[in-house]
RNA sequence: GCGACCGUGGCGGAACUGGUAGACGCGCAGGACUUAGGAUCCUGUGGGGCAACCCGUGGGGGUUCGAGUCCCUCCGGUCGCACCA
């Protein structure tokens, strides 16, 4: 008997690690693919502090099911990347005084370095990283063809300033009113002219596409709340003066009960509609609100404040005169920026007419009728003309339909989302490409001329001004109008860096091709993107974006497709003592010491084992050493098993035909922890059983590669095979031979469990009762009385009913 | 406040369409082998009870022959949205 080698990891991996590179197994053939399947993940941003478990823990899942569809048969492409530009490399820069492309090139070596180490199947030819001026020169060749197409517009607008990133975000990165990147700061409202992609045109098309992807559920209806639809009228209120204040309302039908108006303190009209006795109260209101930040005005139960303006408008249903008032509930951003209030039937408006009040109509009666406001939609019109006993749904119809005549009210749809503010007033992107001419106003960058390099500045510190540290490098600032020639100056803010990854997807299969974007024929082969795998914290931002953006190139012809992910998996959250890891806590794990000491496949399985991979897990460095054990077995019983041996036992033979059923199952779905389990539990049967034979081990091996690589690879080549275990087939279990053999069946007397019974598969149930009927323990509780009912469930349970 | 999800041993977690609750692993206890062992192997391990049995999936109620799973209600937690008209 041979003596078994001790199972090294640190060894075996670094050896199949240098075997990979070196025969290119992991680098499809990306012009004639057979069976193409694009695996992605979500590309990390390359941290100082590098790659941390919750980045491995997605990776692994992620590398798991392209090892899977890999031995299915797929020529998978599992490319990788870097997400580097962005406010976040920049601020970390700034803290530790090294210029980003000093810093984030170090970054990305670590990266590099980890993501090797821990055994992705990574096409490193096609590795990319959105700083290189050959990605973001097409990054901006986006831009300049939603420019073209009308779809990046420049607007003066509120817009969120984050004081302690000086730059403007996104309303994607606004939580709460609180910046994304510093959860203790509130964002400002700033009017500034910036760069917007109109993404609300795409609204309808993003809501609706939703039902139709592979998503999970709760990813969906984060974007469906984000998008935010309401389906309503806009009412046209008109005034002595002439005026027509539209608002809209989701509740037509209580227009009989509008008492009220009230604008937003910044709406346009306002200073037109205030009479002169009010003028002073009006003026110090809106002082008081502009310097009121956004947060304290959006957020929490306020007590409602406002100033009547002293004017007064037409109810056009009622005909009465009703009072406009201003208020900071009310915001400009959303609907038309005023609105019709109806105190009876809204919680806001009736707390506001109870403040000040305001005359209060109940229009709805509902089911009981409780104290006001009676919100309900159920309820039927009173109060309302003609329309008194509708239903509410029909009576709004209706109204609408008789202002509508009067030229007063329109059906009208709106969205919560608004368009993507994308510039950045920072230096750490890809600058917009648009040149700013006195004669002919912003004109693209030709694309002759792109990419439009970021200068390698000293001084990039952002300050307040609102105006970005590229507007003080001159001799770049300036540059020529590419239509008449004219001195001009160049657009000094950077694009978000969302935009970068809202199409990295299309670069992965063509990045070798300098002069295209993307090739159409590898697009084809390639995309959409076979299965998405990455954290939910993106489900608005970096979805959606990408989502606009792949629509917005399919309407210009430029893909073919309209979805980028049509199946997209969002995985669970590692944390770390019921706590979610993060560096304020101190509880951040660092994989490296772990590989270090348990090797990769150790880790990656220990990862996978912690708890249903979609929900995550809670990391316990104490439970590593299960897996070790199990590793350390399979190790043995392969060295031992390098004769094929005779057939196998029986039962040993029917767990394998239910293990490799439930493994292919589980780990299609994602399932890993109880694959995992499932291996174990064979394992222990063939080492109960000693029946270690090459047919009990192969089979095994192959379920094992996708999750433990390298060990999966080594003891493949100890029992003799020549090729990569990734070159042979998942093994395929027969449905008959998994069921065979006899099955316990549960006696049950009055619903409780008091017997068991040994019988072959598809037995009788007058079988089963025959038997159950001599079993003892079943005799005493049946006890002579008769049977009333039996409920038999085929090859697994008797109850008999007393 | 609104919406979604969740609550199972000491711990992480299993349990297909309602059908043996606690798979698998950690930990723990006892034993074997050892100079030794935080290595390995074997046995046990939801709670109570000597046992027969009884009780157990956050609490209470319901449907059912049968409920962790379905329904109602309350409590607790996580996430998302939050004066969106």
């Amino acid at each position: 008997m041979s003596q078994v080698p001790t199972y090294d990891p640190q060894a075996v991996e670094a050896r199949w690690q240098v075997r990979w590179a070196a025969d290119h197994v992991n680098e499809p053939q990306l012009d004639r693919p057979h069976r193409p399947f694009y695996n992605l993940m979500m590309f990390p941003y390359p941290s100082a502090e590098g790659l941390h478990v919750g980045n491995m823990f997605a990776f692994t899942g992620a590398d798991i099911y392209g090892r899977f569809r890999r031995l299915q048969g797929h020529d998978v492409f599992e490319p990788i990347g870097f997400d580097a530009f962005g406010i976040h490399s920049e601020n970390y820069a700034l803290q530790v005084g090294t210029h980003p492309a000093k810093l984030i090139p170090k970054n990305i070596e670590t990266f590099r370095r980890q993501l090797r180490r821990f055994g992705g199947m990574f096409d490193w030819r096609h590795e990319l990283s959105t700083t290189d001026p050959g990605y973001y020169k097409w990054t901006q060749w986006i831009f300049v063809q939603l420019f073209k197409a009308g779809l990046a517009f420049r607007k003066k607008a509120a817009v969120n300033w984050c004081p302690k990133d000086m730059s403007v975000v996104a309303n994607e990165q606004v939580i709460n009113g609180f910046c994304e990147r510093h959860p203790d700061t509130k964002v400002e409202q700033r009017f500034l002219e910036q760069w917007f992609f109109a993404i609300t045109r795409y609204a309808e098309r993003l809501l609706t596409n939703l039902d139709r992807l592979d998503w999970s559920e709760s990813t969906r209806t984060l974007q469906r709340n984000w998008i935010g639809r309401s389906e309503g009228a806009e009412l046209g209120f008109e005034t002595p003066g002439g005026q027509k204040i539209a608002v809209f309302t989701t509740r037509p039908d209580t227009v009989f009960g509008a008492t009220y108006l009230v604008l937003a303190p910044e709406h346009p009209l306002v200073e037109a509609l205030t009479a002169d006795e009010q003028r002073r109260a009006v003026n110090a209101y809106r002082r008081e609100v502009q310097a009121k930040d956004i947060v304290s005005r959006k957020v929490g139960d306020r007590a409602k404040t406002g100033v009547f303006l002293g004017s007064y408008a037409r109810n056009p249903a009622t005909g009465e005169a009703i009072p406009i008032w201003i208020a900071d509930y009310v915001l400009m951003e959303y609907g038309t920026g005023a609105i019709m209030a109806v105190p009876a039937h809204d919680k806001r408006d009736f707390e506001f007419a109870t403040a000040f009040q305001l005359p209060i109509r109940a229009v709805v009666r509902g089911e009981g009728s409780g104290p006001l406001p009676i919100v309900t939609e159920d309820g039927v019109l009173v109060n309302s003309g003609e329309f008194d006993g509708l239903p509410c749904r029909e009576g709004g119809r209706r109204i609408v339909g008789w202002l509508q005549s009067r030229g007063l009210a329109t059906p009208q749809v709106q969205y919560r989302l608004h368009d993507w503010c994308i510039s950045r007033q920072r230096y750490w992107g890809p600058p917009i490409p648009i040149i700013y001419c006195d004669r002919c106003g912003p004109v693209a960058v030709p694309e002759r001329d792109l990419p439009v390099e970021l200068p390698l500045i000293e001084d990039f510190r952002p300050d307040a001004s609102g105006v970005s540290p590229l507007a003080r490098h001159k001799e770049w600032y300036f540059a020529k109008c590419p239509q008449c020639g004219a001195q001009g100056r160049r657009e000094t803010d950077v694009s978000d860096t969302f935009l970068d990854s809202a199409w990295y997807f299309l670069r992965y299969p063509s990045s070798e091709f300098h002069d295209r974007p993307w090739d159409e024929q590898r697009t084809r082969t390639w995309l959409p993107v076979s299965t998405y795998i990455g954290g939910n914290e993106h489900a608005v931002l970096h979805l959606l974006y990408s989502r606009f953006v792949t629509m917005a190139l399919q309407e210009l012809g430029l893909v073919h497709f309209d979805e980028p992910f049509p199946k997209l998996r969002a995985h669970g959250l590692i944390i770390k003592d019921g706590a979610k890891m993060s560096k304020s806590r101190g509880n951040v794990v660092i994989p490296d010491a772990y590989i270090q000491k348990w090797g990769a496949d150790t880790f990656r399985m220990y990862l996978m084992f912690l708890g249903p991979f979609q929900e995550g897990g809670d990391f316990r460095e104490t439970g590593i050493i299960g897996i070790r054990r199990f590793l350390d077995k399979v190790w043995q019983l392969a060295h031992e098993a390098l004769t094929p041996g005779s057939a196998l036992p029986p039962e040993v033979e029917r767990k394998l035909h239910q293990t490799i059923r439930k493994v292919t199952v589980d780990t299609e779905t994602l399932n890993y922890n109880t694959a995992i389990a499932a291996m174990m539990e064979y394992v222990n049967l063939v080492r109960e059983r000693g029946a270690g034979s090459k047919h009990a081990i192969e089979p095994l091996l192959l379920m094992l590669a996708p999750y433990a690589p390298h060990v999966a690879e080594e003891l493949w080549a100890a029992l003799g095979h020549e090729r990569s275990i990734f070159t042979a087939t998942w093994p395929t279990y027969d449905e008959r031979l998994a069921a065979a053999g006899d099955v316990e069946i549960v006696v049950q007397v009055n619903g409780k469990v008091r017997g068991r019974l040994v019988v072959s598969r598809g037995a009788s149930e007058a079988q089963v009762v025959a038997l159950a009927m001599q079993d003892e323990a079943v005799k005493k509780f049946v006890d002579g009385q008769p049977v009333r009912k039996t409920v038999y469930v085929q090859d697994r349970l008797l109850n008999l009913v007393l």
